[in-house]
RNA sequence: GGCGACAUAGCCAAGUGGUAAGGCAUGGGUCUGCAAAACCCUGAUUCCCCGGUUCAAAUCCGGGUGUCGCCUCCA
Protein backbone atom coordinates (compact mmCIF):
# COMPACT_ATOMS: atom_id res chain seq x y z
CA UNK A 1 0.00 0.00 0.00
CA UNK A 2 1.00 3.77 -0.38
CA UNK A 3 0.80 5.98 2.57
CA UNK A 4 1.67 9.76 2.28
CA UNK A 5 4.43 10.54 4.82
CA UNK A 6 4.35 13.98 6.04
CA UNK A 7 8.51 13.68 6.84
CA UNK A 8 9.30 13.23 3.08
CA UNK A 9 6.44 14.90 1.86
CA UNK A 10 5.63 12.22 -0.72
CA UNK A 11 3.27 9.19 -0.63
CA UNK A 12 5.30 5.92 -0.14
CA UNK A 13 5.35 2.54 -0.40
CA UNK A 14 4.59 1.14 3.12
CA UNK A 15 7.31 -1.28 3.66
CA UNK A 16 7.40 -2.07 7.45
CA UNK A 17 10.53 -2.54 8.99
CA UNK A 18 9.74 -6.29 9.99
CA UNK A 19 8.19 -8.59 7.77
CA UNK A 20 6.00 -9.81 10.62
CA UNK A 21 4.77 -7.19 12.29
CA UNK A 22 3.78 -3.31 11.80
CA UNK A 23 4.48 -0.72 14.74
CA UNK A 24 1.99 2.29 15.12
CA UNK A 25 1.85 4.44 17.89
CA UNK A 26 -0.87 7.03 17.98
CA UNK A 27 -0.83 10.45 20.07
CA UNK A 28 -3.75 9.84 22.02
CA UNK A 29 -5.85 12.32 24.41
CA UNK A 30 -5.16 14.82 27.01
CA UNK A 31 -7.63 13.41 29.11
CA UNK A 32 -9.11 16.81 31.03
CA UNK A 33 -12.27 17.05 29.31
CA UNK A 34 -14.91 15.43 27.08
CA UNK A 35 -13.60 14.60 22.99
CA UNK A 36 -14.79 16.91 20.66
CA UNK A 37 -15.83 15.41 16.93
CA UNK A 38 -12.96 17.09 15.94
CA UNK A 39 -10.64 15.15 17.97
CA UNK A 40 -11.96 12.01 17.03
CA UNK A 41 -11.62 12.71 13.55
CA UNK A 42 -8.12 12.04 13.90
CA UNK A 43 -9.07 8.83 15.87
CA UNK A 44 -11.56 7.51 13.25
CA UNK A 45 -9.09 7.58 10.01
CA UNK A 46 -6.41 6.14 12.22
CA UNK A 47 -8.47 2.96 13.05
CA UNK A 48 -9.39 3.16 9.36
CA UNK A 49 -5.19 2.79 9.12
CA UNK A 50 -4.98 0.18 11.49
CA UNK A 51 -8.01 -2.13 10.22
CA UNK A 52 -6.87 -1.68 6.55
CA UNK A 53 -3.44 -3.04 7.82
CA UNK A 54 -5.16 -5.77 9.32
CA UNK A 55 -7.26 -6.23 6.02
CA UNK A 56 -4.35 -6.52 4.54
CA UNK A 57 -3.08 -9.37 6.19
CA UNK A 58 -0.04 -7.34 8.37
CA UNK A 59 0.03 -7.92 11.90
CA UNK A 60 -0.52 -4.68 13.83
CA UNK A 61 0.83 -3.77 17.12
CA UNK A 62 -0.23 -0.61 18.16
CA UNK A 63 0.24 1.94 21.55
CA UNK A 64 -1.67 4.90 22.32
CA UNK A 65 -0.63 7.28 25.08
CA UNK A 66 -3.29 9.08 27.44
CA UNK A 67 -1.82 12.37 28.66
CA UNK A 68 -2.43 12.97 32.49
CA UNK A 69 0.47 14.19 33.05
CA UNK A 70 3.12 16.68 31.20
CA UNK A 71 1.75 18.88 28.35
CA UNK A 72 0.05 20.79 31.42
CA UNK A 73 1.14 24.16 29.73
CA UNK A 74 -1.70 27.01 30.43
CA UNK A 75 -4.95 27.61 28.60
CA UNK A 76 -3.59 31.34 27.47
CA UNK A 77 -5.70 33.03 29.31
CA UNK A 78 -5.08 31.68 33.05
CA UNK A 79 -2.11 29.73 33.30
CA UNK A 80 -3.39 27.06 34.91
CA UNK A 81 -2.67 23.64 34.09
CA UNK A 82 -5.26 21.93 31.86
CA UNK A 83 -5.79 18.72 34.36
CA UNK A 84 -5.86 20.87 37.36
CA UNK A 85 -8.21 23.59 35.76
CA UNK A 86 -10.75 20.17 35.03
CA UNK A 87 -10.25 19.27 38.47
CA UNK A 88 -10.88 22.45 40.27
CA UNK A 89 -14.01 22.84 38.03
CA UNK A 90 -15.45 19.40 39.03
CA UNK A 91 -13.93 19.32 42.51
CA UNK A 92 -12.19 15.72 42.00
CA UNK A 93 -8.75 14.91 42.36
CA UNK A 94 -6.56 15.10 38.80
CA UNK A 95 -6.61 11.50 39.18
CA UNK A 96 -10.57 11.10 39.14
CA UNK A 97 -10.29 13.60 36.80
CA UNK A 98 -7.70 11.59 34.23
CA UNK A 99 -9.89 8.32 35.14
CA UNK A 100 -13.15 9.63 34.28
CA UNK A 101 -12.10 11.13 30.88
CA UNK A 102 -10.35 8.53 29.95
CA UNK A 103 -13.21 6.17 30.44
CA UNK A 104 -15.27 9.12 28.15
CA UNK A 105 -13.12 8.93 25.52
CA UNK A 106 -13.04 4.94 25.15
CA UNK A 107 -16.83 5.35 24.88
CA UNK A 108 -16.57 7.44 22.26
CA UNK A 109 -14.26 5.56 20.81
CA UNK A 110 -16.83 2.33 21.30
CA UNK A 111 -19.92 4.57 19.41
CA UNK A 112 -17.56 5.52 16.59
CA UNK A 113 -16.45 1.66 16.09
CA UNK A 114 -12.75 2.66 16.84
CA UNK A 115 -10.61 -0.16 17.97
CA UNK A 116 -9.44 0.11 21.06
CA UNK A 117 -5.59 -0.37 20.56
CA UNK A 118 -3.15 -3.01 21.66
CA UNK A 119 -1.72 -0.93 24.32
CA UNK A 120 -3.10 1.81 25.80
CA UNK A 121 -0.45 3.80 28.24
CA UNK A 122 -1.36 6.71 30.51
CA UNK A 123 1.99 9.17 30.80
CA UNK A 124 2.26 8.94 34.65
CA UNK A 125 2.95 5.09 34.34
CA UNK A 126 5.96 5.43 32.79
CA UNK A 127 8.21 8.28 34.86
CA UNK A 128 11.13 5.87 35.03
CA UNK A 129 11.55 5.08 31.10
CA UNK A 130 11.23 9.22 30.86
CA UNK A 131 14.28 9.42 33.75
CA UNK A 132 16.03 7.24 31.73
CA UNK A 133 16.20 8.51 28.49
CA UNK A 134 16.27 11.99 29.73
CA UNK A 135 19.86 10.79 31.76
CA UNK A 136 21.15 9.35 28.49
CA UNK A 137 20.48 12.47 26.81
CA UNK A 138 22.46 14.53 29.61
CA UNK A 139 25.13 11.98 29.22
CA UNK A 140 25.69 11.91 25.49
CA UNK A 141 25.67 16.08 25.55
CA UNK A 142 22.40 16.26 24.07
CA UNK A 143 20.75 18.06 26.76
CA UNK A 144 21.61 20.51 29.80
CA UNK A 145 20.52 21.95 32.94
CA UNK A 146 19.83 25.51 33.42
CA UNK A 147 17.45 27.04 36.32
CA UNK A 148 16.19 23.52 37.57
CA UNK A 149 14.77 22.21 34.13
CA UNK A 150 16.70 19.57 31.98
CA UNK A 151 16.65 21.51 28.74
CA UNK A 152 17.13 19.25 25.06
CA UNK A 153 19.56 20.96 23.04
CA UNK A 154 18.47 21.21 19.57
CA UNK A 155 21.79 22.84 18.69
CA UNK A 156 23.58 19.52 18.54
CA UNK A 157 21.23 18.08 15.65
CA UNK A 158 22.62 17.64 12.48
CA UNK A 159 18.90 18.10 11.33
CA UNK A 160 16.64 19.11 13.41
CA UNK A 161 13.16 20.76 11.17
CA UNK A 162 11.36 17.41 9.87
CA UNK A 163 8.13 18.13 8.42
CA UNK A 164 8.97 21.93 7.46
CA UNK A 165 11.48 23.94 6.70
CA UNK A 166 11.55 26.51 9.42
CA UNK A 167 14.55 29.33 9.96
CA UNK A 168 15.00 29.19 13.60
CA UNK A 169 14.86 33.26 13.33
CA UNK A 170 11.79 33.19 11.66
CA UNK A 171 10.04 31.64 14.19
CA UNK A 172 7.73 34.32 16.72
CA UNK A 173 8.45 33.39 20.16
CA UNK A 174 5.95 34.34 22.60
CA UNK A 175 3.68 35.44 19.63
CA UNK A 176 0.47 34.88 21.35
CA UNK A 177 -0.94 36.61 24.52
CA UNK A 178 0.19 34.40 27.66
CA UNK A 179 3.67 33.01 26.77
CA UNK A 180 6.30 34.36 28.14
CA UNK A 181 10.17 33.21 26.38
CA UNK A 182 11.65 31.04 28.58
CA UNK A 183 15.24 32.38 29.78
CA UNK A 184 16.90 29.34 30.48
CA UNK A 185 16.93 28.23 26.51
CA UNK A 186 19.83 28.51 24.71
CA UNK A 187 18.55 28.07 22.03
CA UNK A 188 14.54 29.20 20.78
CA UNK A 189 13.70 25.53 20.17
CA UNK A 190 15.04 23.76 22.72
CA UNK A 191 12.59 22.41 25.26
CA UNK A 192 11.77 21.05 28.32
CA UNK A 193 12.55 16.90 29.32
CA UNK A 194 11.88 17.28 33.35
CA UNK A 195 10.50 20.41 34.79
CA UNK A 196 11.39 21.02 38.70
CA UNK A 197 10.62 24.98 38.06
CA UNK A 198 7.55 25.63 36.50
CA UNK A 199 5.87 28.61 35.77
CA UNK A 200 2.38 26.96 37.07
CA UNK A 201 2.39 26.37 40.36
CA UNK A 202 0.62 23.83 42.07
CA UNK A 203 1.61 21.12 39.64
CA UNK A 204 -0.59 18.38 41.00
CA UNK A 205 1.80 15.21 39.97
CA UNK A 206 5.30 15.12 41.14
CA UNK A 207 8.22 12.29 40.94
CA UNK A 208 11.38 12.36 42.31
CA UNK A 209 14.53 12.35 40.04
CA UNK A 210 18.16 12.88 39.46
CA UNK A 211 17.32 16.47 39.08
CA UNK A 212 14.81 17.31 41.54
CA UNK A 213 11.57 16.39 42.56
CA UNK A 214 9.38 17.54 39.26
CA UNK A 215 7.07 16.39 36.60
CA UNK A 216 7.78 15.76 32.68
CA UNK A 217 8.43 18.04 30.02
CA UNK A 218 5.61 18.18 27.02
CA UNK A 219 7.56 15.65 24.24
CA UNK A 220 8.93 12.68 26.02
CA UNK A 221 5.91 10.58 26.74
CA UNK A 222 5.52 9.94 23.24
CA UNK A 223 9.49 8.77 23.20
CA UNK A 224 9.74 6.69 26.36
CA UNK A 225 5.85 5.24 25.80
CA UNK A 226 6.60 4.22 21.87
CA UNK A 227 9.86 2.49 23.25
CA UNK A 228 8.83 0.79 26.51
CA UNK A 229 6.32 -1.33 24.23
CA UNK A 230 7.76 -1.46 20.53
CA UNK A 231 11.22 -0.60 21.34
CA UNK A 232 13.94 1.01 19.35
CA UNK A 233 12.23 1.31 16.36
CA UNK A 234 8.87 2.66 15.16
CA UNK A 235 6.81 1.84 11.60
CA UNK A 236 3.80 4.14 11.53
CA UNK A 237 3.44 7.67 13.96
CA UNK A 238 0.18 9.42 13.74
CA UNK A 239 -1.66 12.12 15.21
CA UNK A 240 -3.71 15.62 14.23
CA UNK A 241 -1.48 18.04 12.14
CA UNK A 242 -0.77 20.17 14.85
CA UNK A 243 1.50 18.03 16.95
CA UNK A 244 3.22 17.80 13.51
CA UNK A 245 5.70 20.95 14.67
CA UNK A 246 6.85 21.09 17.79
CA UNK A 247 5.34 18.06 19.45
CA UNK A 248 6.57 15.02 16.93
CA UNK A 249 9.85 17.33 15.83
CA UNK A 250 10.68 16.85 19.29
CA UNK A 251 9.73 13.94 19.74
CA UNK A 252 12.36 12.72 16.62
CA UNK A 253 14.95 14.76 18.10
CA UNK A 254 14.92 13.36 21.55
CA UNK A 255 14.15 9.83 20.35
CA UNK A 256 17.07 9.58 17.78
CA UNK A 257 19.23 11.53 19.62
CA UNK A 258 18.76 8.72 22.24
CA UNK A 259 18.39 5.77 19.85
CA UNK A 260 21.61 6.75 17.91
CA UNK A 261 19.87 6.12 14.35
CA UNK A 262 16.32 6.22 12.49
CA UNK A 263 13.36 5.61 15.31
CA UNK A 264 10.31 5.78 12.39
CA UNK A 265 9.90 5.85 9.51
CA UNK A 266 6.19 6.77 8.04
CA UNK A 267 4.24 9.98 9.81
CA UNK A 268 0.63 9.97 9.20
CA UNK A 269 -0.61 13.54 9.79
CA UNK A 270 -4.69 14.17 9.84
CA UNK A 271 -6.08 17.37 9.02
CA UNK A 272 -8.82 19.48 11.13
CA UNK A 273 -12.07 19.26 11.32
CA UNK A 274 -13.34 23.13 11.10
CA UNK A 275 -16.25 24.62 11.82
CA UNK A 276 -17.24 27.83 9.55
CA UNK A 277 -15.66 30.04 11.69
CA UNK A 278 -12.36 28.44 12.38
CA UNK A 279 -10.85 25.26 13.86
CA UNK A 280 -12.77 23.81 16.62
CA UNK A 281 -11.62 23.74 20.06
CA UNK A 282 -12.84 22.90 23.35
CA UNK A 283 -11.93 26.88 24.33
CA UNK A 284 -14.47 28.42 22.28
CA UNK A 285 -17.39 27.95 20.42
CA UNK A 286 -19.95 25.14 20.30
CA UNK A 287 -18.46 21.64 21.88
CA UNK A 288 -19.28 19.32 19.86
CA UNK A 289 -19.40 15.58 22.11
CA UNK A 290 -20.72 12.45 20.78
CA UNK A 291 -23.22 12.86 23.17
CA UNK A 292 -24.49 15.95 21.93
CA UNK A 293 -24.80 14.17 18.41
CA UNK A 294 -26.82 11.00 19.83
CA UNK A 295 -29.22 13.90 21.59
CA UNK A 296 -29.69 16.41 18.46
CA UNK A 297 -30.82 12.51 16.79
CA UNK A 298 -27.91 11.60 14.83
CA UNK A 299 -25.99 8.15 14.98
CA UNK A 300 -22.50 8.53 15.76
CA UNK A 301 -22.02 5.93 12.82
CA UNK A 302 -23.21 8.80 10.79
CA UNK A 303 -20.42 10.88 11.53
CA UNK A 304 -18.00 8.28 11.19
CA UNK A 305 -18.97 7.96 7.06
CA UNK A 306 -19.22 11.91 7.12
CA UNK A 307 -15.46 11.78 8.20
CA UNK A 308 -14.38 8.60 5.80
CA UNK A 309 -16.43 10.25 2.90
CA UNK A 310 -13.38 13.05 2.91
CA UNK A 311 -10.20 12.16 2.74
CA UNK A 312 -7.78 12.60 6.00
CA UNK A 313 -5.31 14.74 4.56
CA UNK A 314 -7.65 17.99 3.81
CA UNK A 315 -9.41 19.74 6.14
CA UNK A 316 -13.20 18.86 5.88
CA UNK A 317 -15.78 21.99 7.33
CA UNK A 318 -18.59 20.30 10.18
CA UNK A 319 -21.71 21.86 9.43
CA UNK A 320 -25.12 20.55 10.55
CA UNK A 321 -26.56 20.44 6.64
CA UNK A 322 -22.99 18.36 6.10
CA UNK A 323 -24.17 15.88 9.28
CA UNK A 324 -27.74 15.88 7.71
CA UNK A 325 -26.31 14.66 4.10
CA UNK A 326 -23.88 11.94 5.73
CA UNK A 327 -26.86 10.56 8.04
CA UNK A 328 -29.28 10.67 4.88
CA UNK A 329 -26.69 8.74 3.24
CA UNK A 330 -26.16 6.09 6.09
CA UNK A 331 -29.59 5.58 6.49
CA UNK A 332 -30.54 5.09 2.64
CA UNK A 333 -27.51 2.52 2.73
CA UNK A 334 -28.61 0.55 5.59
CA UNK A 335 -32.16 0.41 3.58
CA UNK A 336 -30.67 -0.57 0.58
CA UNK A 337 -28.54 -3.73 2.49
CA UNK A 338 -32.13 -4.82 4.14
CA UNK A 339 -33.40 -5.16 1.18
CA UNK A 340 -30.97 -7.97 -0.54
CA UNK A 341 -32.21 -11.15 1.23
CA UNK A 342 -29.62 -13.12 2.41
CA UNK A 343 -29.04 -16.79 1.38
CA UNK A 344 -29.67 -15.79 -2.41
CA UNK A 345 -27.46 -17.06 -4.80
CA UNK A 346 -24.38 -17.86 -2.90
CA UNK A 347 -21.20 -15.89 -3.87
CA UNK A 348 -20.12 -15.49 -6.95
CA UNK A 349 -15.90 -15.58 -6.45
CA UNK A 350 -15.09 -13.66 -9.60
CA UNK A 351 -17.53 -10.63 -8.85
CA UNK A 352 -16.29 -10.64 -5.25
CA UNK A 353 -12.74 -10.68 -6.22
CA UNK A 354 -13.05 -7.63 -9.06
CA UNK A 355 -14.94 -5.71 -6.52
CA UNK A 356 -13.00 -6.51 -3.52
CA UNK A 357 -9.56 -5.34 -5.87
CA UNK A 358 -11.29 -1.67 -6.44
CA UNK A 359 -11.73 -1.59 -2.74
CA UNK A 360 -8.31 -2.57 -1.88
CA UNK A 361 -6.44 0.01 -5.01
CA UNK A 362 -9.26 2.85 -3.14
CA UNK A 363 -7.54 2.00 0.63
CA UNK A 364 -4.25 1.21 -0.38
CA UNK A 365 -3.69 4.47 -2.14
CA UNK A 366 -3.32 6.78 0.82
CA UNK A 367 -6.29 5.90 2.20
CA UNK A 368 -8.65 6.99 0.10
CA UNK A 369 -11.82 6.28 2.17
CA UNK A 370 -14.27 8.54 -0.28
CA UNK A 371 -13.23 6.34 -3.16
CA UNK A 372 -13.85 2.80 -0.71
CA UNK A 373 -17.29 4.55 0.27
CA UNK A 374 -18.11 4.32 -3.77
CA UNK A 375 -16.81 0.93 -3.87
CA UNK A 376 -20.11 0.47 -1.05
CA UNK A 377 -21.68 1.83 -3.87
CA UNK A 378 -20.32 -0.28 -6.64
CA UNK A 379 -20.89 -3.43 -4.79
CA UNK A 380 -24.76 -2.63 -4.27
CA UNK A 381 -25.09 -2.07 -8.04
CA UNK A 382 -23.17 -4.98 -9.49
CA UNK A 383 -24.92 -7.34 -11.46
CA UNK A 384 -24.52 -10.53 -8.69
CA UNK A 385 -26.79 -12.17 -6.26
CA UNK A 386 -27.81 -10.63 -3.02
CA UNK A 387 -25.09 -13.31 -1.55
CA UNK A 388 -22.48 -11.94 -3.04
CA UNK A 389 -23.18 -8.22 -2.73
CA UNK A 390 -23.77 -8.99 1.28
CA UNK A 391 -20.45 -10.55 1.38
CA UNK A 392 -18.84 -7.83 -0.46
CA UNK A 393 -20.13 -5.19 2.03
CA UNK A 394 -19.16 -7.13 4.82
CA UNK A 395 -16.01 -7.54 3.88
CA UNK A 396 -15.76 -3.91 3.39
CA UNK A 397 -16.93 -2.91 6.29
CA UNK A 398 -14.02 -5.12 8.03
CA UNK A 399 -12.20 -1.68 7.60
CA UNK A 400 -14.59 1.03 7.23
CA UNK A 401 -16.40 0.15 10.53
CA UNK A 402 -20.17 1.09 9.49
CA UNK A 403 -21.89 -1.48 11.11
CA UNK A 404 -23.19 -2.66 7.71
CA UNK A 405 -24.83 -5.54 8.23
CA UNK A 406 -25.71 -5.57 11.68
CA UNK A 407 -27.69 -2.51 10.88
CA UNK A 408 -29.17 -3.99 7.79
CA UNK A 409 -29.99 -7.01 10.29
CA UNK A 410 -31.61 -5.11 12.90
CA UNK A 411 -33.49 -3.41 10.38
CA UNK A 412 -34.82 -6.66 8.42
CA UNK A 413 -36.05 -7.70 12.25
CA UNK A 414 -37.86 -4.91 12.98
CA UNK A 415 -39.73 -4.89 9.99
CA UNK A 416 -39.93 -8.70 10.54
CA UNK A 417 -41.68 -8.29 14.09
CA UNK A 418 -44.10 -5.72 12.69
CA UNK A 419 -45.42 -8.23 10.22
CA UNK A 420 -45.57 -10.49 13.06
CA UNK A 421 -47.60 -8.34 15.25
CA UNK A 422 -49.86 -7.56 12.44
CA UNK A 423 -53.73 -7.16 13.37
CA UNK A 424 -56.10 -7.94 10.55
CA UNK A 425 -59.73 -6.47 10.29
CA UNK A 426 -61.99 -6.99 7.03
CA UNK A 427 -59.06 -6.97 5.24
CA UNK A 428 -57.54 -4.31 6.49
CA UNK A 429 -53.65 -5.64 8.33
CA UNK A 430 -52.13 -3.15 10.72
CA UNK A 431 -48.15 -4.28 11.60
CA UNK A 432 -46.95 -2.18 14.16
CA UNK A 433 -44.59 -2.76 17.23
CA UNK A 434 -47.47 -4.83 18.78
CA UNK A 435 -49.52 -2.47 21.26
CA UNK A 436 -53.39 -3.33 20.61
CA UNK A 437 -54.62 0.41 21.41
CA UNK A 438 -52.23 1.96 18.81
CA UNK A 439 -53.30 -0.91 16.62
CA UNK A 440 -57.14 -0.08 17.15
CA UNK A 441 -56.49 3.67 16.39
CA UNK A 442 -54.42 2.78 13.58
CA UNK A 443 -57.59 0.81 12.13
CA UNK A 444 -59.84 3.58 12.62
CA UNK A 445 -57.91 5.63 10.71
CA UNK A 446 -57.83 2.96 7.60
CA UNK A 447 -61.17 2.33 7.49
CA UNK A 448 -61.94 6.40 7.37
CA UNK A 449 -59.46 6.35 4.77
CA UNK A 450 -61.41 3.49 3.11
CA UNK A 451 -64.54 5.45 3.14
CA UNK A 452 -62.80 7.95 1.73
CA UNK A 453 -63.46 10.16 4.91
CA UNK A 454 -60.11 11.70 4.44
CA UNK A 455 -60.63 14.52 6.80
CA UNK A 456 -60.93 11.99 9.83
CA UNK A 457 -58.41 10.05 8.67
CA UNK A 458 -55.80 12.72 8.66
CA UNK A 459 -57.24 13.95 11.93
CA UNK A 460 -56.02 10.09 13.59
CA UNK A 461 -52.94 10.60 12.20
CA UNK A 462 -51.94 13.53 13.41
CA UNK A 463 -53.48 12.26 16.77
CA UNK A 464 -50.61 9.61 16.57
CA UNK A 465 -48.38 11.94 15.23
CA UNK A 466 -48.48 14.20 18.78
CA UNK A 467 -48.21 10.72 20.87
CA UNK A 468 -44.82 10.42 18.70
CA UNK A 469 -46.47 7.45 16.49
CA UNK A 470 -45.60 7.44 12.54
CA UNK A 471 -48.03 5.85 10.19
CA UNK A 472 -47.53 5.02 6.57
CA UNK A 473 -50.01 3.21 4.24
CA UNK A 474 -48.85 0.32 2.53
CA UNK A 475 -50.62 -2.29 0.51
CA UNK A 476 -52.92 -4.22 2.63
CA UNK A 477 -53.19 -1.49 5.13
CA UNK A 478 -50.88 0.35 6.83
CA UNK A 479 -47.94 0.29 9.42
CA UNK A 480 -46.54 2.45 12.39
CA UNK A 481 -43.77 2.78 14.37
CA UNK A 482 -42.61 5.04 17.53
CA UNK A 483 -39.97 7.71 16.30
C1' G B 1 6.60 37.97 9.69
C1' G B 2 8.24 32.71 8.56
C1' C B 3 6.85 27.77 7.35
C1' G B 4 3.35 23.88 5.71
C1' A B 5 -1.04 22.46 3.14
C1' C B 6 -5.44 23.07 0.35
C1' A B 7 -8.83 25.43 -3.74
C1' U B 8 -13.56 20.60 -8.79
C1' A B 9 -21.63 21.69 -9.05
C1' G B 10 -25.90 23.97 -3.13
C1' C B 11 -22.84 20.38 0.14
C1' C B 12 -19.19 15.96 0.77
C1' A B 13 -16.04 14.58 -3.07
C1' A B 14 -13.21 11.08 -7.27
C1' G B 15 -9.75 12.40 -10.72
C1' U B 16 -1.85 12.21 -11.14
C1' G B 17 -1.75 14.74 -19.67
C1' G B 18 -6.66 12.38 -23.51
C1' U B 19 -11.77 15.29 -23.30
C1' A B 20 -15.37 15.97 -15.55
C1' A B 21 -16.93 9.00 -11.04
C1' G B 22 -19.97 8.41 -6.75
C1' G B 23 -23.02 10.18 -2.57
C1' C B 24 -26.43 13.85 -0.23
C1' A B 25 -29.62 17.79 -1.38
C1' U B 26 -32.74 20.15 -5.45
C1' G B 27 -36.21 19.75 -9.59
C1' G B 28 -39.42 16.46 -12.71
C1' G B 29 -41.92 11.67 -13.25
C1' U B 30 -44.20 6.67 -11.65
C1' C B 31 -47.02 5.18 -7.35
C1' U B 32 -50.39 7.53 -3.59
C1' G B 33 -56.97 10.72 -1.56
C1' C B 34 -52.73 13.39 0.48
C1' A B 35 -48.15 12.22 2.57
C1' A B 36 -44.01 8.86 3.46
C1' A B 37 -41.10 5.09 1.31
C1' A B 38 -39.37 2.98 -3.12
C1' C B 39 -38.01 3.33 -8.27
C1' C B 40 -36.74 6.26 -12.87
C1' C B 41 -34.92 10.87 -14.92
C1' U B 42 -32.32 15.53 -13.79
C1' G B 43 -27.27 18.86 -13.15
C1' A B 44 -20.12 21.77 -14.05
C1' U B 45 -19.11 23.70 -22.42
C1' U B 46 -16.02 23.41 -17.13
C1' C B 47 -12.30 22.37 -12.47
C1' C B 48 -9.93 30.04 -7.84
C1' C B 49 -7.52 33.79 -11.44
C1' C B 50 -3.68 35.15 -15.26
C1' G B 51 0.13 33.53 -18.38
C1' G B 52 3.16 29.32 -20.51
C1' U B 53 4.43 24.11 -22.38
C1' U B 54 1.60 20.51 -25.53
C1' C B 55 -1.98 17.97 -31.07
C1' A B 56 -4.31 17.66 -26.13
C1' A B 57 -4.08 20.41 -19.16
C1' A B 58 -8.65 20.05 -13.64
C1' U B 59 -4.10 17.33 -14.16
C1' C B 60 2.75 19.87 -15.91
C1' C B 61 5.55 24.91 -15.30
C1' G B 62 5.60 30.30 -13.74
C1' G B 63 3.03 34.28 -11.32
C1' G B 64 -1.11 35.88 -8.46
C1' U B 65 -5.59 35.45 -5.10
C1' G B 66 -8.22 33.10 -1.24
C1' U B 67 -8.90 29.60 2.87
C1' C B 68 -6.89 26.62 6.74
C1' G B 69 -2.97 24.94 9.99
C1' C B 70 1.77 25.47 12.73
C1' C B 71 5.51 28.80 15.11
C1' U B 72 2.37 27.78 23.56
C1' C B 73 -0.38 22.69 24.85
C1' C B 74 -4.20 21.06 21.39
C1' A B 75 -6.48 15.60 16.99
Amino acid sequence: MYLYNSATHKKEEFVPNHPDIVKMYTCGPTVYHFAHIGNLRSYIMEDVLEKFLRYEGYNVKRVMNITDVGHLSSDADTGEDKMLKGAKREHKTVMEIAKFYTDAFFEDCRKLNIKRPDVVEPATSCIDEYIKIISALLDKGYAYQAGGNVYFDTSKLERYYIFNDHDAEDLAVGVREGVEEDTNKRNKNDFVLWFTQSKFEDQALKWDSPWGVGYPGWHIECSGISMKHLGDDLDIHCGGIDNAFPHHTNEIAQSEAFLGHKWCNYWMHVLHLNTTSGKMSKSKGEFLTVSLLEEKGYDPLSYRLFCLQSHYRKSLVFSWENLDNAQAAYQKLIAKIAALTPGDGGVDEEVFAQQKEKFRKALGNDLNTSLAVTALYDALKVKASNDTKLALLGDFDQVLGLDLLKKAEAKREADANAKANAASDGGIVITGEGDPAIDAMVLQRAQAKKAKNFAEADRIREELKAMGVEVTDTKEGASWRRV
